[in-house]
DNA sequence: TTGAAAGCGCTAACAT
DNA sequence: ATGTTAGCGCTTTCAA
């Protein structure tokens, strides 16, 4: 079935059908209307395909994951799937493995879906100039920036949280509740990603408050998953027993940390406290209910989406947005008296 | 960047580039290594829409999903995801709302998109004939089947596990620990759907044991979702004293539904045993560790997607697969003395 | 082994 | 207000 067909049936030409279909003026109401209900008789969908071809710009932006295991990921997802379809885009998503270089691939979609641009989730922090200059199109990063690149402002955008200053807010909440002796959970202190920034906060949490920095209480997980997660918290609960609390990097990772301390026959939070970053369903479920710091993930993908669009539709440049987190209290963290 | 401008480049015409891309035969071994070293040069990516227009078939398969929300279904969409990458086949992610009805949605994907094929995840469990009938192109229902429409066995297929037996499974595991008083969260008795079919194998299971069937124990979250999930638990656990074990038809549910039963003062098991079916991840690092029947979720994707492709490239017909499940023994349940 | 050219379904400029 | 027609980038006959 193909616009021809529909054209014939209607005894019009296929530009009258063209019109109809795409909203413009200089259709009469009859012809309209009879276009609509043969469209509708025959449930008729346009060739996307040959569509996108004649269109100088197809209608489609890609979402590039890496890391579409984490739990938090998966509602950014939905809420920048939602954005896009409201505002009348197609997502065309790929997951990229960890091992994978998220530019190459977008750039790979990019021109073979030919996609007015693209958002990169879990991507990393350290681009150069020429990495990105193989993207022909605007891009996104979602929940990261480029901290440990030589990027200018106006070559790329972003929507994210400040990891160091919110993993401070975090340290610094267990600080005030009395704890000295602070656990962190991390994938590695020198990933150029996340848990580097996070670690860097920690980190000055501690010296501003005159606590010294304790290496030994610091265990990399190596992986970002739950199961490293459990095991690096195994480690140190059974190498160390003086810690009073933890702060772990993501809410899935502390989630696995707690499972793990219980195993261990401690106590949350009595014998340790803990506290995360990110805010997702499952860790209010969780027994006690752990207290993070909850990242706006429907507004990190609605703005990720609404940045992207507007230098697609040449309606504004670069841009870049801190988001801020929310303490959400759980039962995890005690005072210290 | 065009083939023409490839063309160009190497001296040679449209159609000798498309055939090396294509790895057409009749290419001089010369002509084949400078195309590709400039194609390499350049980056140069094919234009899939163009593609797409003139081959009669596209590559691309989609995949309509119901409920993103559930955890479950995350680990099924990224084998999904996989296998078809795997395959050399593109997937177009289409998620839809609670109301919005999937085939409709499938249809429109498929003609707009060109598809080959479609996988339905968190489908209705009640096609008819009709309305089967709009969608042109081979289908897969994942992890759920035909249960209550009237379709031939070959006019669609499925890969799933049997929801009945494996509640039933799950009932009398709780029932083989001495547990009589058993309670049931589901979404709803009547959906039509997994609750319906679960339900079913509670009630089965019950009836064999020589149980009578309370159906007071029986509460209805009338939503899929965790929320709901732990005010279903919340209400039965003020209304209720005397049950001793729950079963709750998925993880996610499950996990919410002890935390309401740990915030009404109950502990699991002591006070009560849970079990459920699903095994997603997180379940693992409930405390206690779930016990409950695990659904191969990796492997419910890479059939899906083979018995499709077998049809897309017509291998193979309609084929139906019923996968079992396995027990994952957490801690979730006590025997009963 | 290579090239020329038709045509996939659609949109938009141009003509009427 | 409507029709005619030239491409969009690619694959695939058909000819050479």
């Amino acid at each position: 079935m193909t616009i021809k067909d529909i054209a014939e049936r209607c005894g019009v030409s296929v530009s009258t059908v063209s019109r109809v279909l795409n909203d413009h003026p200089d259709v009469s109401e009859k012809v309209r209307e009879k276009v609509m209900q043969v469209v509708e008789e025959v449930h008729y969908v346009p060739n996307g395909s040959a569509r996108d071809l004649v269109k100088p710009k197809s209608n489609s932006i890609g979402l590039v994951v890496r890391g579409v295991g984490n739990p938090f990921f998966t509602e950014v997802i939905r809420s920048i799937e939602n954005a896009v379809g409201q505002a009348g885009y197609t997502m065309i998503f790929h997951q990229i493995a960890s091992g994978e270089d998220e530019l190459s691939a977008g750039a790979s979609l990019v021109q073979s879906k030919r996609l007015r641009g693209l958002i990169l989730l879990g991507g990393c922090f350290d681009y150069s100039k020429e990495q990105i200059a193989v993207l022909k199109v605007p891009f996104v990063c979602c929940s990261y920036t480029n901290s440990f690149g030589g990027l200018k402002e106006d070559a790329y955008s972003s929507v994210t949280i400040n990891d160091q200053k919110e993993a401070y807010k975090a340290v610094e909440l267990l600080i005030e509740q009395g704890h000295k002796k602070i656990a962190l959970i991390l994938d590695s202190r020198h990933d150029h990603s996340v848990s580097e920034l996070r670690y860097k906060g920690y980190c000055q949490a501690l010296l501003d408050h005159g606590i010294e920095l304790d290496e030994e209480l610091v265990e990399e997980t190596g992986k970002f998953d739950m199961e490293s997660a459990y095991g690096a918290m195994h480690r140190l609960a059974r190498r160390r027993k003086d810690f009073t609390a933890a702060f772990v990097i993501a809410d899935s990772m502390a989630v696995a940390a707690m499972k793990a301390l219980s195993d261990e026959g401690w106590n949350v939070p009595e014998d340790c406290s803990v506290i995360a970053i990110d805010g997702i369903t499952m860790s209010t479920y969780t027994v006690p209910t752990l207290t993070t710091l909850v990242q706006p993930a429907e507004e990190l993908g609605e703005r990720s989406v609404r940045i992207l669009l507007d230098m697609v539709e040449k309606k504004a440049g670069n841009r870049h947005m801190e988001l801020e987190t929310s303490l959400r209290e759980g039962g995890s963290i005690r005072k210290l008296d």
